[in-house]
DNA sequence: GTCTATACTGAGATAGAC
DNA sequence: GTCTATCTCAGTATAGAC
C-alpha cells in the first residue's frame, strides 16, 4: 500500500506529541501504524528525516498564514510601521491556533523552537518568517538597536515554545493559582504581555555602579 | 576511591550541559570519569537519579541565594511590597550568573525548567522558591489576578529558560543580527523585558467581537 | 562497602531475500 | 515496496571479587 507513509505520519505526530521525540520509539511508532519497521527506513531513511518530514507537513501551513498575516499588516500600512500587537498576533496566532486542535503537534511545534530539538530542521523551516518578522517588529521598534532586538525576539519565542508544549511546569502544582485556559485567552494574555516587554526602553549599559 | 562518586558527578554534570540528559549515554560518562559502569547503578541507581543528585549539588546553591535575596528585599521593604525589579533580579541573578562560570549547568537548568525534563525533580528542587516569587510578585503587581500572574510567571520561566540554554535558535542565522552578549548585560535586558511584560495590563475577556 | 565482569532487553539502523 | 534477520549501542540488573 502506498498510503504506509501516511500512516507512519500520522501515528509518528501523535506519539512525538504526547511523549516527545526522544521518548519515543520506531517501533513504537510502527505498531501503532501496523506496519514493518523497515518501512520507515525505506520511506524516510532516518527518525530525524521522519521528524522532518512531519515538520514540514504540519509547519508548513502554519508559516505560510504567517507571512499572508504579514502581508497583508504591511499592505494595509502602506510603508508605515505596523501596530506592534498586530505584528504578535500575526506571528503567534497561527501557532496558537493549533493548541486547541492539534495540541501534540502544537506540543511539537514548541519542542523545537524551545528544545534545541534539531536546530537545522528549525533553521530550515522558520528562517523565513522569522527574518520576515524580525524586519516589521525592527521598524515598530525604533528605540531598541538590532541586536537588542534579537535578544527580545528569543525571551518572545522562549516564552512562546513554553506555553506551545502546554505547561511543562504545572503552574497550579508550582503557585498554587490556576491560569487562565483556552487558547485565545491565553494569546490575548501573551500578546499583552509581550508588548509591554518589547515597547520597554533598553536597559543600556549605563555604567551604573553597583546600586549604591 | 571514594571520590568515584564525584568524578561521575563532574563528568555527567559536563556531558549533560553539553549534549543534553537524552543524547549522554552513561557509557559516555564512564569513560569520561575513568570508572566502570555498574559504579553508576552502585552509587545512583538509574540514570534519572543521578540527573536529580546533580541538580541538587548545583541547583540548591542557586535556589539558596534567591531565597536570600528575597528575604533581603522583604525585610527592607517591611511589609511593603517590593519593587518589581528586584525580585526579578532575586529571581534571575543567581541562575544567570552561572551562565558564565559554569555554561554547562546553566543550560542543564534551562532544560530543566523548558524541557519539561524530569517535571517531578523541578518541582520538587525548584517548587518552594517558585512559591515564594510568586507571592512577592503578586503584592507587588495587583492589578493581575492570581491566575494572569500564574500565566505570566510561565511566560517568564519560558523566556528565562531559553536564555540559560544559550541560543537554542542561534539568533544571528535567523535574524542577521548579533544580540549583546555576557551575562550581565542579558540580565538586565531580560529584567527591563519582564518588568515591561508583567507590568501592563491584563488583556481581560472584553468579549470583543472579531476585530470589526 | 566498593567496584568489576558480564548478561539482558530494547533502541536505531542496514543488507538482502521476496 | 515490503519484510526478515541481524548489527551495534543504549540503559539496566546481578553475581561475585576485593
Amino acid at each position: 500500500m502506498i498510503d504506509t507513509r501516511q500512516k507512519i505520519l500520522d501515528a509518528a505526530e501523535r506519539l512525538f506529541g504526547e511523549q516527545g521525540y526522544g521518548a519515543t520509539s520506531l517501533r513504537h511508532i510502527i505498531a501503532e501504524a501496523g506496519v514493518n519497521l523497515a518501512a520507515i527506513h525505506y520511506h524516510f531513511g532516518t527518525k530525524e528525516e521522519l521528524l522532518d518530514q512531519l515538520i514540514m507537513r504540519k509547519g508548513a501551513p502554519v508559516n505560510a498564514e504567517r507571512l499572508a498575516l504579514l502581508d497583508a499588516l504591511e499592505a494595509r500600512a502602506q510603508g508605515k510601521a505596523v501596530p506592534l500587537e498586530k505584528l504578535l498576533e500575526a506571528f503567534l496566532g497561527p501557532p496558537m491556533k493549533r493548541v486547541g486542535k492539534s495540541p501534540e503537534f502544537a506540543k511539537l511545534m514548541g519542542r523545537m523552537y524551545g528544545e534545541g530539538l534539531m536546530p537545522g530542521i528549525v533553521e530550515r523551516h522558520f528562517q523565513t518568517v522569522v527574518k520576515r518578522s524580525f524586519a516589521a517588529l525592527a521598524r515598530t521598534l525604533p528605540h531598541l538597536t538590532p541586536g537588542e532586538l534579537a535578544l527580545r525576539l528569543q525571551f518572545m519565542t522562549g516564552a512562546m515554545a513554553h506555553i506551545l508544549m502546554g505547561k511543562a511546569l504545572d503552574a497550579k502544582a508550582m503557585t498554587g493559582a490556576t491560569p487562565p485556559r483556552g487558547s485565545q485567552t491565553v494569546l490575548r494574555e501573551l500578546v499583552a504581555f509581550l508588548s509591554g516587554g518589547l515597547r520597554a526602553p533598553a536597559a543600556r549599559k549605563g555604567r551604573r555602579r553597583i546600586d549604591k
